[in-house]
RNA sequence: GGGCUCGUAGCUCAAUGGUAGAGCAGUGGACUCUUAAUCCAUUUGUUAGGGGUUCAAGUCCCUUCGGGCCCA
């Protein structure tokens, strides 16, 4: 079936090259894109337009014929008539839906008011081989859409406006940190060792030097050589790669900003995020309230800023009192109980617990209690954070490169930014302590299952740390994560033009 | 990784276990202001793949592949 329409279209291909008429040469050149011509041109009388764009419908009449073609951002109808174009009129015959054309034409309205172009001449552009999704409902198959973008995106508006929001998401991000002066860098994608976030990397092979290379999981270890080297205010923008599950909030590679500011402690990293996150969405919305799938999430206030304990304080109904007691307390018999309170599985809760085998002072029963409690935030109270809420007082355990907090050994200098119920970014205070980042990677290495594979400890990076950091504050954002919320895109595949899929063609081999 | 669920024409979707269909697209024809154009005629199927139950399977069962949602 398929086949048939390749068939005929390339009858119609051979017909149009043998009387002369071959498409796929040469572009023409002073055609006006189509939001010029209605914004722009459209008041001048018989000027001679040349437009082109793709055939997306041919509403034939006998002898005239309209014709609605498109390009990045708009549609507009063309008006052929047999008067006009003669022996060419015929020629319409050979054209088909997705095909591109050139038209030159004048300008007038039709008797519904329809800014129309009336063609004088046409030029077929691009042969179109295979049939284009239906006129009314699209490309609806979700499976489709994601694997041939190119057809979603012709048959589907709306998909093209998520990519321009992503454009000039990035593009705002971008002005936001140049103004304040930062140094915008590119560090390498592979490496040596992926270090700075707890994740397993790709890895691959280089023949020529015979090394085994890791793609990075995070920009953070370069970045902070170079907050060493000098620079003061740098970011980088990019693709990181994670080799683990995909989820409508995971793909297997992603676009982060890494920015780092010496002088700096996360706390002010709080104001940064929050002025930058309206910064966006000022130029990317009218309105500071945003609608995200059955949400509405308000930007115009102050964003909450609330502690593990607070969250699991209101999210369990417990009295003020009791909230604040658990912000300092070190029995873990008491975490547990609340772990067990909010449905927190054994097996999750026991691989915590088994990070902690000595507990042989108040300091590590404190580590372990705040742990337990991140465990109940992760897995019951991170999805309900919707509207814009920065996370603070992490567990150091799961904060190996921060700085520990001054009042409480057990907390790190960290917070993280949620909204949408995802985790959109992470801050911290960066540990600048050479001897004690050894000695962190040092214990993780023991006792971590996460830093296997390529993730052993960079050493070039301690010695950085040895010359000298500076105090420094980082942050990393996912901008894909952002770009869904800002798109009430409900899947992470919507806000990437190819995500990754699973081949067709070779089958499972486990 | 576990649970639920979906896969039918190029696209969007129907079809109590009982003849695989419609609209759009395509093809042929009528029509010079249509806009989901209209009207007439008409082509198109490995029902995701494989196996089973049954007189009979798109439909029930098993299995493989792929997707989605939820959980981990």
């Amino acid at each position: 079936m398929y086949y048939r329409f390749y068939h005929e279209r390339l009858q119609k291909l051979t017909h149009l090259i043998k009387i002369r008429h071959a498409p796929f040469y040469n572009p023409i050149k002073n055609t006006i894109s189509l939001s010029d011509f209605i914004n722009t041109y459209e008041k001048i009388e018989n000027f001679h337009y040349t437009l082109t764009g793709r055939i997306i419908s041919i509403r034939n009449m006998g002898r005239s014929c309209f014709l609605l073609i498109q390009d990045s951002f708009l549609q507009i109808q063309l008006y052929a008539q047999k008067d006009v174009l003669k022996a060419k009129y015929e020629l319409l015959k050979l054209l088909d839906l997705g095909d591109i054309i050139t038209i030159s034409g004048t300008y007038f309205l039709t008797k519904s008011k329809e800014k129309t172009l009336k063609v004088i001449d046409w030029k077929i552009s691009t042969k179109s081989l295979c049939p284009i999704p239906e006129k009314w409902h699209g490309l609806v198959d979700i499976e489709q859409r994601y694997r041939q973008r190119y057809l979603d995106l012709i048959a589907n508006k709306d998909g093209r406006y998520i990519f321009q929001i992503r454009s000039k998401t990035i593009s705002c991000i971008r002005s936001f940190f140049d103004k304040l002066g930062y140094l915008e860098v590119e560090t390498p994608i592979l490496n040596d060792t992926a270090g700075g976030a707890i994740a397993k990397p790709f890895t691959t092979f280089h023949n020529t030097l015979n090394e085994h290379l890791a793609l990075r999981i995070a920009t953070e270890i370069n970045l902070k050589k170079i907050i060493v080297s000098g620079f003061n205010k740098i970011y980088e923008i990019g693709k990181i790669f994670r080799n683990e599950g995909l989820s409508s909030s995971h793909n297997p590679e992603f676009t982060s900003i890494e920015f780092y500011q010496t002088n700096t402690s996360y706390l002010e990293l709080m104001d940064l995020t929050e002025n930058l996150l309206k910064y966006v969405l000022s130029l990317t919305h009218n309105n500071n309230t945003i609608k995200y799938l059955t949400n509405l999430i308000d930007f115009s206030k102050p964003f909450k800023r609330a502690s593990i304990c607070q969250l699991i304080g209101s999210h369990m109904n417990l009295s003020e009192q009791s909230t604040n007691d658990l912000e300092s307390c070190s029995d873990v018999s008491v975490a547990i109980n609340l772990a067990k309170q909010c449905e927190i599985d054994r097996i999750t809760l026991n691989e915590v617990i088994s990070q902690y085998p000595h507990i042989y002072d108040r300091i590590e029963a404190r580590n372990l209690f705040s742990h337990i409690l991140y465990t109940i935030f992760e897995h019951k109270i991170e999805k309900s954070l919707i509207q814009p809420t920065f996370l603070l007082k992490f567990p150091l355990k799961v904060s190996p490169l921060s700085k520990k907090n001054n009042e409480d050994f057990s907390l790190a200098d960290r917070f993280e930014f949620y909204c949408a119920g995802m985790e959109i970014a992470n801050a911290f205070s960066e540990l600048n302590n050479p001897i004690e980042q050894k000695n962190r990677f040092t214990s993780q290495e023991k006792n971590n299952l996460s830093i296997q594979e390529c993730n052993t400890i960079d050493k070039d990076f301690l010695t950085s740390l040895e010359i000298g950091m500076p105090p420094t504050a980082g942050e990393g954002i996912g901008i894909d994560r952002l770009v869904m919320i800002l798109t009430n895109s409900p899947s992470i595949k919507d806000v990437i033009f190819f995500p990754k899929m699973k081949n067709l063609n070779t089958p499972n081999s486990s």
